[in-house]
DNA sequence: AAAATTTACGGGCACGTGCCCGTAAATTTG
DNA sequence: CAAATTTACGGGCACGTGCCCGTAAATTTT
């Protein structure tokens, strides 16, 4: 680690040198503030064009006297489901690497079931005032509402692990939901033998307003339809969480159709079908999602076959990390990171990256 | 964003108001400099512990006068394989976002196979004396012998895509081969029907020398020795790269056995095998490694069935972020970071994060 | 043409840390 | 016990940027 060479200076002082000015005009121009007359202006900007000049983040950083506010709305972590500890630690994660620069990060939570505590939360951050916000949709109406406003007050948004159909230009870091089921339909095709179904299982409270679930579906009929086998799908929609729902809904499916050799599950909850599977004489290949303990283990022993995912605490971390790095230092918000999908079997799972 | 609200001073200055003593004193203490006495630095660093001081990383790196040399060995991307331009660039990234602040990044490369060209490199490294070393390593034995060497001049450094088997104690970013193998393994097991035989096809000049091929085949093998089915499994090793000598040989072991119906090829030359097997009247499962053009073309036109990928970009930026931060600001360097294992199919692939 | 205002710019401090240099006080040496 | 040396500490500048404040010069108003 050698002595850097001193001597020619650098950055805002070195333009000024050239520009025959002070610091300070240079700044002016730099952060387009008035009081520079045209001449000196063109001359400037000639010369930050030319050095190709950027700015030295750390010394940015640390001359800056302000606090960032960053606010986040994701649904509070549930007995149903133990999804949302990811993003949240995500969230956290990025917490702590940025709070000693002066950036605060306020969590809000709302409940999945409750449209009320979204709409609430949602005032409650907009009162807030924010420098950003980072949103995890789920009713659909309420969260146009909510970006709509955020859009009138100027406050940069991202959306994370659901985009909201219809409404380009905004910035969405997660899954491509359509290619994740075509994914899982590509996996399940290699499954199946001659004369065998699968059968797609969605479980939800609110299937119809569920764009998750919707889209992973059509992206899974959309591969057997290409391959022109769309016959062989079963369909069965769940409503009710509890398990004993989820076993009767499944049981009557496999008793009508004795040939069902592999059944996907489109969300997280397929530890509820595994819990079933698992009791049965015959094995039944499992697809599922996401990363949880009670999945994991069904993985482990083999009930659940794949898991698929999409690192849902990066994707938080990335968010959070993308909105402080726009706001900070005015850095370009993507329009649309999808995250990798990732297949996860009893293999891999151990060295998996959440 | 609000103004910070001032008055409390932080970091070192109030932990020397507290103590009593001037911030340099302060410093002192930090970075273990003498000139201080035991009962003034023992004060100090109750403060310092009660506190739980974090420097700030910003200040830290504007302050320093040092200018970080790391350097990068790895092979140089031949015509036989594409796979280390992924590294190159994710090195390139990594240099693109620490250079200007006071970072250099070296890069040497060597010719996979040639061993004198890897020692000439490491040799002209060791006399340069960087602050660091990425390495990927090829040649057992010379490798070792750098890496000793490093040591000896104290000089940290990384390992990177595979790692020195029986050595601990040195920090590796890559991937967990043997699970690798073990996952190809579960992936074909599915695809098997009764009667079915498996293909392992190892493609390199020093076979012998290949710690990866060795090991992922290990992982491979354990699998279906775990369940009962090593009898399925034969092998074929390759020497020579061209795509005369691979077809030969894969068409030798086909013919000689009718019920070969998935083929796994060790490393990234399975577009060489995809490019006969294309051509076969009937249908081969195969899976190899490594997100290549050339593979990639022949996942699209589903030939190739699965590539395992361990984000080869990926794991090079973060050799050389791991090496800037323990270098800068003497992060700790993990002793083990194995890189998720990915696996691509024609519906995912084009979501890959390198 | 003098006064009031506006424009255009420079000086200088602050952010938190690193580190050189100067100097009283403590200790060792003659 | 004075002189030489060592120890223990403080002062202060630098890193590159942001931004407040002061002030000549240019322009407008009376």
């Amino acid at each position: 680690m050698n002595k850097k060479d001193a001597g020619e200076l650098s950055g805002v002082k070195e333009i000024a040198r050239r520009a025959g000015v002070s610091a300070a005009t240079v700044d002016r121009v730099i952060h387009k503030r008035k009081g520079v007359s045209n001449k000196t202006r063109d001359r400037i900007n000639a010369i930050i064009a030319e050095l190709n000049y950027q700015p030295n983040l750390h010394a940015q950083r640390l001359a800056s006297r302000k606090v960032v506010h960053i606010a986040t709305l994701v649904p509070e972590s549930s007995d149903e489901t133990s999804f949302w500890v990811g993003p949240l630690k995500g969230i956290e994660e990025a917490e702590l690497e940025v709070m000693q620069y002066s950036v605060k990060v306020h969590k809000y939570f709302y409940n999945q079931n409750n449209k009320k505590s979204f709409v609430k939360q949602a005032k409650a951050i907009l009162k807030a005032r924010p420098d950003g916000v980072l949103l995890a949709p789920s009713f659909m109406e309420e969260s146009v509402h909510f970006v709509e406003d955020c859009e009138a007050q100027g406050i940069p948004y991202v959306l994370m692990d659901s985009d909201i159909p219809g409404r380009s230009n905004l910035s969405y870091i997660g899954p491509d939901l359509y290619q994740s089921g075509l994914l899982a339909a590509h996996l399940s095709s290699y499954l199946l033998q001659e004369g065998d179904k699968v059968l797609i299982v969605n479980i939800s409270k609110e299937i119809d307003n569920d764009h998750h679930l919707l889209r992973k579906e059509e992206g899974f009929r959309a591969y057997y339809k290409e391959h022109g086998r769309e016959g062989i799908i079963i369909k069965r929609d769940i409503h009710q969480l509890d398990h004993a729902s989820i076993e009767a809904g499944i049981s009557r499916e496999l008793q009508r159709n004795r040939s069902i050799r592999v059944i996907f599950v489109t969300n997280s909850r397929v530890s509820a079908v595994a819990a079933y599977v698992q009791r049965l004489p015959q094995k039944v290949i499992l697809i599922g999602y996401d990363f949880l303990k009670e999945n994991i283990d069904y993985l482990h022993d083999r009930t659940i076959d794949f898991l698929i995912c999409q690192k849902p605490q990066q994707q938080a971390y990335k968010g959070v990390m993308a909105l402080y790095q726009h706001i900070a230092f005015s850095a370009p918000l993507e329009k649309v990171h999808y995250m990798p999908i990732d297949i996860i079997t009893k293999e891999n799972f151990s060295s998996y990256e959440k």
